[in-house]
DNA sequence: TAGTGTGAACGCTTTCACAGCG
DNA sequence: CGCTGTGAAAGCGTTCACACTA
């Protein structure tokens, strides 16, 4: 098998504490994005699609695509595939991906400014709904069509719009608080680029992104790969 | 070869000889990093460490450090716990954080840039090498201190000056040909930010950052959460 | 016949428990 | 006594094999 890394995570802590009842493998909810986003792709040139071609599509073997998706049901047609819209439909419902989630992006550095216009955001499943900063120079100023905010007006902000994903592009001494503060404006789900661990209470989860982390994996490559 | 290739023995003089390292898990080595900064953010105030406490910092158990050091060889003295500058070191080691690893960012969008100013990138284990795009208007102006050069000069700039370690940040569409060309290159490890899968040939270390994909799991989270 | 759905085997990872050593 | 190092057990995720069905 290829090295080519989609299996190769990253640390995710999960922390739900309350596990949802009709319970889906972690390792089945971080492909069911990929799924969904081949079905996408594909819609308008084939209207079925079988394990096989998914996986390979998908960069995993068909024996797992058979096993993931017969978790939402069996949606399968013995001896034809899978009704592609059907399936994408499915998992969109499965993942929440029908509905726009209000996402606030904390810290308008170079990567928070280059999130706020990435194209993942401007999706019909996601709206930059606010932008914050401490930076008196940056707040009042737009940024990708938002005015970004102070980050005290938070709390106030929050109660008027609902957000629902908190994004951290602060530095690192600032992500602790930065987290908390997400949290009690009633954020469970943040995804976080700073280069630390946040400690947040349960029922939160957040996915780290953490880039010096996979520079060091690829550094141990290069570096096993030259001393054996 | 394997994605958790074997590690042998740093020709490292260190004052106490480990045994050779024959296969790292690759759980272990997603770990090691998180490791590596933990030892080296307290190296000033601490001199050892129980695993229990490296455990804590670093967002895991402390059986799995225990397990996860004994790959290295053992370090630890029994009743005190590891020394953190000896460990650090030996850490360091493994996955060759104790050189300055080239790296060749492509795709000088938003992303790109912040990437090319990215702090972990300007610490002592990596080096913007090279920056390179196809637009005119890109080509030739100053990132970050860099000159960016257009994507036709990467075979030749590679010629003469050795480049370990590809990002790619480009748009979707042109992310598998970037990829080619940097394998062409002599490229062997990438850091992929474009939501697709590169299709490389074996032996080449893609870790995949997507975004759209961590967003969605995100949204799982918060669909679940409303919907049990 | 082609391809799903699934129990069972397999292998990797984590957890446990404790022997062993400073 | 405190804490490491490590076999053994448990838990998950992947792979296999094949019955079954449109």
């Amino acid at each position: 098998m290829s090295c080519s890394a989609g299996a190769a995570q990253p640390q995710i802590r999960l922390r739900v504490v309350h596990p949802p009842v009709r319970t889906v493998p972690a390792a089945t909810v971080s492909r069911l994005p990929v799924y969904f986003r081949v079905l996408d792709r594909i819609a308008e040139s084939r209207s079925t699609i079988s394990s096989d071609l998914l996986a390979e599509l998908a960069g995993t073997t068909a024996a797992i695509v058979r096993k993931d998706l017969s978790y939402l049901g069996s949606m399968g047609t013995r001896g034809a595939g899978y009704e592609v819209l059907g399936l994408r439909d499915r998992i969109s419902a499965v993942l929440g991906a029908n509905r726009a989630w209000p996402v606030a992006i904390v810290g308008m550095g170079n990567l928070g400014r280059a999130l706020a216009s990435y194209p993942g955001l401007a999706g019909p499943s996601f709206e930059v709904a606010a932008l914050f900063d401490v930076d008196p120079a940056k707040v009042g100023r737009p940024v990708a069509g938002v005015i970004v905010r102070h980050l005290d007006e938070l709390d106030e902000i929050s109660r008027n719009v609902k957000l629902s994903i908190g994004v951290i592009t602060t530095p690192a001494v600032a992500a602790e608080e930065v987290a908390g503060r997400l949290v009690e404006a009633g954020i469970h789900s943040i995804l976080n680029f700073a280069p630390v661990r946040l400690g947040v209470s349960d029922g939160v989860l957040v996915r780290d992104v953490d880039l010096g982390l996979h520079l060091l994996v690829l550094s141990y490559n290069e570096r096993s790969r030259l001393e054996g």
